[in-house]
DNA sequence: TTATTATATGAGCACATACTCAGATAATAG
DNA sequence: CTATTATCTGAGTATGTGCTCATATAATAA
């Protein structure tokens, strides 16, 4: 059992074990842009809104009355999905139409639901 | 075009696709499992864990190390995960060893990352 | 042009959450 | 037993975030 103090007061017990996870640790960019991505699925809405969409395009109104809550609050998350280029739309005059932007939303689901099925 | 005013005062363009929508929407239990899990990798510390364990087990002390994050933090996060079962431990004395619950976290970040290397 | 409809957006607030700190447990050594 | 080591946990705090409200913008209709 080894002992090391560096200056954050982080003691190590494998050495070794610490260098092996450096050399494969992802970069802070890709953590940041996997989190988000992640995040954003990690909220009720817009899961419900990414689900909704997974089965054909809709609308704001539309969405905010399936989810029972504002069109603002919709509009907001559409916003950052739009951001993370997880929604995509196309405009039918005054109606803007959003739909999944590719097919990685419905397989993270899907995994997700796998796991949450599995430890029940 | 058609307007429907119900009690929350949301218009309502397409009622079929709402209804239609309806019909496939996932219980509050499940969307709500959906995004802990989600949730639980929408944090850099414990998408960085997840990611050292995918590779072997590791201990507080060197997951604490690898962050430079305190053993607390590393261990509160730890709980949520093992509440999640995202991760499972196995003690060595003292030790306790952590390692991944299963493969669903491997491919979640997989999907991800390919997500987000198709959109940049 | 003005009016209407659908959506977007900024500010503000209430709640969630990731950390720190202090102290508690659990296993082992002496 | 006590001391040490590794980990856990509750409370407090600072930051993040999801909503509401008011207002702005965009496309269409009159």
């Amino acid at each position: 059992m080894k002992l090391e103090n560096d200056q954050c007061q982080c003691r190590t017990i494998h050495d070794d074990k610490v260098m092996e996870a450096r050399q494969r640790e992802l970069g802070e960019e890709v953590t940041d842009d996997l989190c988000q991505t992640f995040k954003a699925l990690g909220d009720p809405s817009r899961l419900k809104i990414l689900w909704a969409l997974e089965y054909e395009e809709m609308c704001v109104c539309d969405l905010a009355a399936l989810l029972r809550i504002s069109e603002s609050a919709v509009s907001h998350q559409l916003r950052l999905l739009r951001t993370l280029r997880l929604v995509k739309n196309r405009r039918e005059g005054t109606i803007l139409y959003y739909r999944l932007a590719d097919e990685h939303v419905s397989q993270l689901v899907r995994i997700a639901m796998e796991h949450i099925s599995e430890i029940k």
